[in-house]
DNA sequence: GTCTATAGCTCGATAGAC
DNA sequence: GTCTATCGAGCTATAGAC
């Protein structure tokens, strides 16, 4: 795998981030890069195919730190809490899920190809979790293991979204500590 | 108010709704409206003040409906139910919401201003709701109101986010009877 | 107040030299 | 493989006739 072909995923994956796509230039990735058109046009055909070796390379990314998230011998509250309350830039919005508005992102299956596959991963592993805890009866047995998890989710991605509206960096982490205690509140005690 | 002008600005709501606001151009706005280039910049001086008028009209709307919601005699959790399970267009997004990841939104405080006037006059009506609702002992005290409107707030701005990563319009009606699930779980019964 | 024509710029992508 | 020059289209906004 080239050096340059790399440098124009990570710039890419950097500036989709501040961006999105559809506010996101071939030109400014080559400004950020100091590389050349002709080259970008080389290893990639279009910004589309760019965008998304750098989606997946994200989605690889988050996959990654989910997996060790949910993945040790913890108990389940106590990783959803490293979740829910690890440090966010509530003004940044989320690596991958800030994408996801943009018109050109929405209108297209294989833009959103790596989203899908990162939130459904990401999905699968709180409602395990969220099953064995039921099992083990340590939360009460009126409460949807599916719906917990796309709660959880979905805290972490209107919390991003409540940031940017009220301009307010810290606001997602009164949202995700908020929904920490609903947890807190609902686990047997 | 002339009729040319409230179309332009209807017409603005609308695209904005559908495509956000970077993405909208005023030609757009013109091809759907039949009105001409002169008239647009006759009414507004630029695509920011229409976006802005447009915006404001839109956030009025919705605290209209909010007000509605929480302004009646019902029981603090069938407010909640009425507002949570409300049908939605999750592949469309929020009427508001939606915009707020476009960048030049984002960076600027003004067209900021209305997702902020709406987003917290929303939050205090469910606030003050929830405050009350604790007062009458209907809801156990260790859940902070203001984290609880949060909390319902982002379940519908999450599930919109959601629904458009994995394609699924039916998927934040998942998340907010999720959510309603988990009021009636924090309820004292 | 409303129209058409056009300015000046940036977009995504291609051409072709090296 | 990488560069610069350039294309055609669409962008936001202005000019000026009616």
């Amino acid at each position: 795998m080239s050096n340059t072909r790399n440098l124009l995923i990570e710039t890419m994956k950097s500036l989709l981030w501040q961006r999105g796509y559809d506010a996101t230039s071939p030109n400014q990735v080559l400004d950020e890069s100091g590389i050349g058109k002709g080259s970008l046009y080389h290893h990639f055909k279009s910004k589309k195919e760019l965008a998304i070796a750098a989606m997946e390379s994200r989605a690889d990314e988050l996959i990654k730190e989910a997996d060790i998230t949910f993945g040790g011998n913890d108990l389940w509250l106590d990783k959803f809490k490293h979740y829910l309350l690890a440090p966010r830039n509530g003004l940044q919005g989320c690596r991958l899920g800030r994408i996801v508005q943009d018109p050109s992102v929405s209108e297209d299956r294989e833009l959103r190809q790596p989203l899908m596959r990162y939130f459904t991963h990401l999905h699968r592993l709180m409602t395990r979790e969220v099953e064995l805890a039921k099992q083990d009866g340590h939360l009460s047995s009126d409460i949807s293991p599916t719906q917990l998890a796309d709660i959880v989710i979905s805290a972490v991605q209107g919390g991003f979204v409540l940031s940017q509206a009220t301009g307010d960096n810290a606001r997602i982490s009164a949202v995700t500590l908020g929904a920490y205690g609903v947890l807190e509140a609902l686990a047997t005690r």
